[in-house]
DNA sequence: GTGGTCTAGACCACT
DNA sequence: GTGGTCTAGACCACA
């Protein structure tokens, strides 16, 4: 009865109010989830129905994050069983991080440089960032 | 009635697959313009006519993009002359720029915190990035 | 009013009872019609609401196979524009086509091996099939 | 309990991942199993327990398989002992065969098809293919 | 129990 | 007009 199951301990935060569609919110957290190491391959996620019952939202918006994340082969969905991270080499997991925030670092830099932020403002400007 | 009026150099990139709607595309080119110092107060835009054809978008599209900008006083519509660049207040301007950057800023370092990368190194990744 | 746009002469035909989903019956057409040359980069797909009518099904069966389509980057959409052939690279449609069909042969002779048929009695069987 | 029963020597190799529900994986094995003359009427078939730990599987899913394949008549189970392949006449599996024969090849003439690949070009094709 | 498919309909942003 | 998002709910196959 008490198998062996990886269960995620994923905690999602959405932000109804964000502009950003709830059901890419759940995918960007599930993939920066795989891609900071919080969760890896072969862990269970939660059910589509639980997730909806908790963040109170419909189970349909759920699985389509889900299911857009399987087209991607990011996850592997078992009818019966339940969804799980797709076991892509986890080699290459590594890769797709350092991509991620090289993608996300350029286009933070440009769009800085667009509005008249240089890199040296740019570095005060963060190391006067509230932590939380 | 074509008289030696001033008319920006603007030159609009946009891609429309890129998820920005195109109408905020023009929006922001037009912004940045303004804010690097290539258009100035009093210069004139193109008309929605020829902008249209020219990026070969709809005119409603473009109609959209001025008729926001003259909303915000960006811009001022002179009936049976064109649209210019209003010669409002500077510091208005800086005031959205710095609201900007400090948005901009914040998305970038809950991102990076999602990808698993602290302040620390970011600063490193920052100094390191190689300047174009 | 008359604009160039191309329109895919696409006819889709349905089997609802088939066991394949509609919408993945829908998402095969397209790609085959992609992979066959009738169809090609930048022309524009029916439009959701009218393909519901025309093959009298629900408008999201339809949004879920262009959705699925443009995830794995084959379409292009434009909000109130249309839906369109992504401009990949052409030459690579010919690569995927090809071997698309190798694909399938390799799983049919498979099939085949496992039920007893020999590539000798195959040929007989396709030679000997009905033509329609 | 354990006297000189003929255990059959299946290998069952199941894709979860295969979008093939995993029963019918199993059914197909048997059915080919005994078509190809591996397995024959009278051999004993592993317990559904002992698969079910071997596949690490739910049970369910491999009493599913037994099940359709004894309405089949494939398969018949005597309580107490065990699940047997059944002496059904040949003729019958023959029948079932020819007429998986005939599916297979019209839905594969069909997808050739619509990836523009007539009959002629089919059967070069066949003709070429690399043996293993 | 699990996810998948499909319908129906509302509301929204964009062209 | 276009497609996108989300809800609600029904029915299905699978484990």
């Amino acid at each position: 009865m008490n198998s062996t199951i990886v269960q995620s301990d994923i905690s999602f935060s959405l932000d109804p109010a964000n502009g950003v569609p709830i059901y890419r919110q759940i995918i960007q957290q599930i993939e920066y989830g795989i891609l900071s190491g919080r969760m890896k391959s072969g862990d269970r996620l939660p059910t589509i129905r639980s997730l909806a019952v908790n963040l109170k939202i419909n189970p349909n918006t759920i699985a389509k994050a889900y299911n857009e994340l399987e087209i991607k082969g990011i996850l592997a969905t078992q009818v019966g069983s339940g969804t799980y991270i797709s076991d892509k080499k986890p080699e290459l997991e590594e890769d797709a991080r350092l991509q991620k925030v090289r993608e996300v670092l350029r286009r933070f830099i440009q769009e800085m440089k667009d509005l008249g932020v240089d890199t040296g403002e740019l570095i005060a400007l963060i190391k006067s960032f509230p932590q939380r």
